[in-house]
DNA sequence: AACAATACGGAACTATCATTCCGTTTGTCA
DNA sequence: TGACAAACGGAATGATAGTTCCGTATTGTT
């Protein structure tokens, strides 16, 4: 946001450093204390003042925004990396959400966002949404191309499908296994 | 909570009166503004004042809890009388989950709860859920025993994936059809 | 080295709510 | 009808947490 297109001035050398260990503090806060972290705990991760953290992000939800941001980029990479890959369509798409859901499952912040929780964040990670659809459409006419895919998939239907499964995740309930649902769903959507 | 085993006195015909209102009230709240509705406006709702709504509700946990034993009477009672329909065991099975859902997407509260969280809204439903999972586990049994249902399901899967559903039900992506997710994970259910 | 321009720190501000408290009112029973 | 317990109302309280402000420190440039 800060450095666009014009970029203007190139950004002073703390401050750049300040910014990734924000983020990096940001990731593991919401790790370990859920969604309600607070601001002022982020700050002293990052051993800097509250005031530098609202520097670089106007706003709680933006700083969620770009944690969400970072993983969807990681999630679309792996997504690319599938479409490159030889072997049967269905298992390619399968193992591709099977990675997708497990970087899920390393990640509070992703996992609140999905909730819908916090719907503001999304408009921070919005691009990169619309992109990793495209690639998981991709991914999923060549499946049913092969005919190992049910015909009425929509691409839009995975990240419908992997809220349930971030919603079995953030549960404490002992008897809920994400990756049994997982499973359940990958089934749900093979070829009869 | 009040009347239990050994009721000391009735209770004033007032506070019956008033309990009954707010929970109406609280239900229509929870339903217009979602979980983090204020109590100030249940009472207002409701004609109250919020200190009422505190002598009938010691928490506003123990508000949202009764709101949610509730529904989940509901369902079982709904999956009570599926025991005693006749049909072929899968599609009676599918139908009771069909209508308990149905009875969730009506209901802010419940999915609230679902999405888990407010995990100490789960204390004040405990009977009422194990009691809900057990009958579900009869359904389940009679579908497997005919042949219809996948072998490896069990009854504690049945509460994970709905929670599933109710996160895409909460959802505001315009593209998030949770009864379409529904149908995908019966599907997912059915033996092959 | 001196001067802007940037960036920083963290105390203070503010808004939001759940919850409490206590003076007043209402229902019940004799 | 009178008396007492049970309930009520709603202003006040207290705690939490996002955000702002401004005096100070750091960086990069001439």
């Amino acid at each position: 946001m800060s450095h666009s297109v014009e970029s203007e001035r190139p950004q002073r050398a703390d401050a750049k450093r300040n910014r990734e260990r924000i983020i990096e503090s940001a990731r593991d806060a919401f790790a370990a204390h859920g969604p309600e972290t607070q601001m002022d705990e982020v700050a002293r991760l990052a051993g800097v003042g509250v005031g530098t953290v609202y520097r670089h992000f106007p706003t709680k939800e933006s700083l969620l925004g770009e944690l969400v941001r970072q993983k969807m980029e990681r999630m679309s990479d792996n997504t690319r990396a599938a479409l490159d890959r030889d072997g049967e369509p269905f298992a390619v798409f399968a193992d591709a959400l099977r990675q997708n859901v497990e970087i899920a499952s390393a990640d509070a912040a992703l996992q609140y966002a999905m909730l819908g929780a916090g719907e503001g964040v999304w408009e921070f990670a919005g691009v990169a949404d619309a992109q990793l659809i495209e690639l998981t459409d991709q991914l999923i006419a060549r499946a049913q191309a092969a005919g190992t895919m049910r015909r009425d998939v929509s691409a839009l239907d995975i990240p419908m499908l992997m809220c349930g499964v971030c919603a079995t995740m953030s549960h404490t309930k002992p008897y809920f296994d994400w990756r049994r649902h997982l499973e359940l769903i990958i089934d749900s959507l093979a070829a009869r």
